[in-house]
DNA sequence: GTCTATATGCAGATAGAC
DNA sequence: GTCTATCTGCATATAGAC
């Protein structure tokens, strides 16, 4: 640490993380790292492994980022970008609030699916007892933004008439929350999660006062 | 098991678990291990902190485990018999299906219960990709016995016609899921677990066609 | 930019004294 | 039973060649 001052920036000498090498290469990094924190917590992945995954040498690491915490913090970020990119995708996805809430709970399963590698990655970071700020901020951007567009669609739905009166602030928390559980409880024992969340449509469908939930979409959100 | 006809077991000399040398200790091995692993994941916790934590040297631990995973693996059976002992003690507690249901509720949070951690452990477990045997059972032991005591006391409330008519089976499954995924959020977003629970509670007492729920209660079941 | 070679440290595990 | 001393291996991380 350069005490503050100025010092924090020499011209002439490129440091780490500033210089831009590659932004492929380090977003291919991102992705093989997310891909395995998200599935086996960061304590039990090495950097090895992430080579491996991304086909490159574990030196090659960290020419581009500081250390394991920081590939960490990078690949959170990097979800969270994918999951900006995909909550814009299933509002503007016609506009329509019905479409909206299903493709969203589609995005609900499945392990390529960004929101539970989210919960994946979130739970394991707050376990970790870490404290990395930009995690932090990612972590809270990302649930906000699900919420927001979560809260728009009921509100458009409400007003157009299209949904029973509900509270959408209550109602988009017990949503979101019913479905972290599901998450839970097709980790552990091993339950059939699409089929879970199957099932809870009917309910949030009910809730909303709709008729029968549409089909299950092919649409990938993801 | 003493399956293998007889070479498993030599008489003479004693194998390094089935020996019985002191079960305080054991026991008491099991449980600094169990707090340690549900809170912080099995990759993140070491031996040598496991032994500080009760007050020992780390060879001891492989005095009365056969390795790291061993010790887990009795700590999780550790944690489903005092899950045993706590599912009881709610059940039996004056038999009454609404008293029951109301502690089993104020059971689901703070670190010191052994429904989270029981959440906790389970979803480290899954997630490492290891298969103890062993573990799988307990874990499946631990929620299905409670699940029986929910069953148990929703069927009874009916009988009485305490309850108002829900199907026992979605019920319970709608509850434990949601709690779960109380947890999660708990963890993930740090909001307020007691209170989500509270919260929580009144949509149960709702359902259930009971009036207000109980105010918490003072009983720590675990 | 990418790799080879290597330093460093710590965690799991064992042998053996007491 | 419990501890001291120690071995082993792997993971993070760096130096430097190409």
């Amino acid at each position: 640490m350069a005490k503050a001052a100025r010092a924090t920036r020499r011209p002439g000498r490129p440091r780490r993380e500033p210089a831009q090498p590659d932004p492929d290469r380090r977003a291919q990094l991102c992705s093989a790292a997310l891909d395995l924190f998200a599935r086996d917590g960061f304590a039990r992945v090495s950097i090895k492994q992430i080579a491996a995954g991304a086909g490159v040498d574990p030196a090659l690491i960290y020419y581009y980022f500081a250390g394991k915490e920081d590939l960490f913090a990078a690949a959170v970020g990097h979800a969270v970008e994918n999951g900006y990119a995909m909550f814009a995708r299933l509002a503007g996805d016609g506009d329509d609030p019905v479409m909206t809430i299903a493709a969203w709970l589609d995005a609900q399963e499945g392990p390529g699916s960004t929101i539970p590698k989210m919960a994946r990655l979130g739970l394991d970071y707050r376990r970790s007892g870490a404290a990395i700020p930009a995690v932090d901020d990612a972590l809270r951007r990302f649930y906000d933004e699900e919420r927001r567009m979560l809260l728009r669609a009921v509100r458009t739905g409400l007003a157009r008439g299209l949904f029973r009166d509900v509270a959408p602030g209550p109602f988009a928390r017990f949503v979101s929350t019913y479905l972290d559980g599901v998450l839970v409880r097709t980790v552990i024992l091993d339950e059939d999660g699409p089929a879970a969340v199957d099932r809870f449509r009917v309910e949030v469908w009910r809730r909303l006062g709709l008729q029968k939930p549409p089909r299950r979409r092919k649409f990938i959100a993801d």
